[in-house]
DNA sequence: CCGTATCCATACCGATACTG
DNA sequence: CAGTATCGGTATGGATACGG
C-alpha cells in the first residue's frame, strides 16, 4: 500500500473511529507494555518490574484494555499463590512491528528533539 | 535491526526520556497533523478542516509542539490578510512512515478492535 | 500474588471571547 | 486569517489502603 493511500485512510471515516483507537494504542503505557510483552508470556509483577515507574494501577488498567480490545490474553493459574500470565494475541503481534518502529523513530530522534526544543527555549 | 534490539532500545534509559519523547509524538492530534502535513505546505486554515474536530486552539498548541521539537517549520508571509504556511522538516518527513504504518495498522484493525470490544461487554 | 477501591492533584482540551 | 487568553468540565494517573 502507498503511503498516499495511507494518507488517504488516516482520514477516512471522518477521523472518529480511528482517532479512538489511535487514542487507546499511542496513550502513556501501552506501547511500552506491547513492546515488553513481545513474544513473551509474562506475569503481572515481571510486567510491572520491567516497566520502569508504572504503577499497578496503571498496568492492570493497561491490560484490561488491551485484552478488551483482543491485542493481550490473560491466564489464571489455579495455583498458590495465585499466578496470572499475560501474552499478545496474533493480532496484538502484528501490532509490534509498527509500535516498534515507532519507537525505535523515537529513540534516534531524542537527542535531535532535546537540542532543538533548547534551541527553541532560547529564541527571543 | 533485529526487532530484539528494539525492544531493548525501548526500555533503554530507563524508559525516562523515551517515554516522554513518545508521549508527545502519540497524543491525541500529533500524528493526525504529522499525517495531514504529510509532503506539502499547508495552511493554518486548510489543515484545520482537513482534520474533522480539531479545535483551534489545539491545532495551535499542537504545531508549536512539532514547532519546537524540529518537526515542523512556519513561515509568515507579510501578506494582508496574513498567510502562514506549515510543512515538515526532514526530520518530521522521517517520522512519517512509522506513523503511517501505525495508523493504517489501527484502520485495518477497526472491526477486529470494535468486535472483540462488543463481545468483551457482553462477558458475564 | 494479583488485583480493586478510593482519594486527590494535575493535565488535557473544548468553548468562547478577544486581538493584530 | 491566524492566532492568544481565559474558564471550566472531564480524563488521567499517582498514592494509598484494602480484599481474594
Amino acid at each position: 500500500m502507498s503511503e498516499y493511500e495511507h494518507t488517504c485512510m488516516i482520514r477516512g471515516d471522518g477521523g472518529k473511529t480511528l482517532r479512538a483507537i489511535l487514542d487507546q494504542i499511542c496513550n502513556k503505557w501501552t506501547l511500552l507494555v506491547v513492546a515488553t510483552l513481545d513474544e513473551k508470556r509474562v506475569r503481572f509483577t515481571d510486567l510491572r518490574q520491567q516497566i520502569p515507574g508504572i504503577s499497578q494501577r496503571m498496568l492492570t488498567l493497561t491490560l484490561r484494555n488491551l485484552e478488551r480490545d483482543g491485542l493481550v490474553s490473560r491466564t489464571v493459574h489455579a495455583e498458590v499463590p495465585p499466578r496470572v500470565e499475560y501474552k499478545l494475541t496474533p493480532t496484538g503481534r502484528s501490532l509490534l512491528p509498527p509500535a516498534l518502529a515507532l519507537a525505535g523513530w523515537a529513540m534516534e530522534h531524542v537527542p535531535h528533539i532535546e537540542a532543538s526544543r533548547v534551541a527553541y527555549g532560547k529564541r527571543t
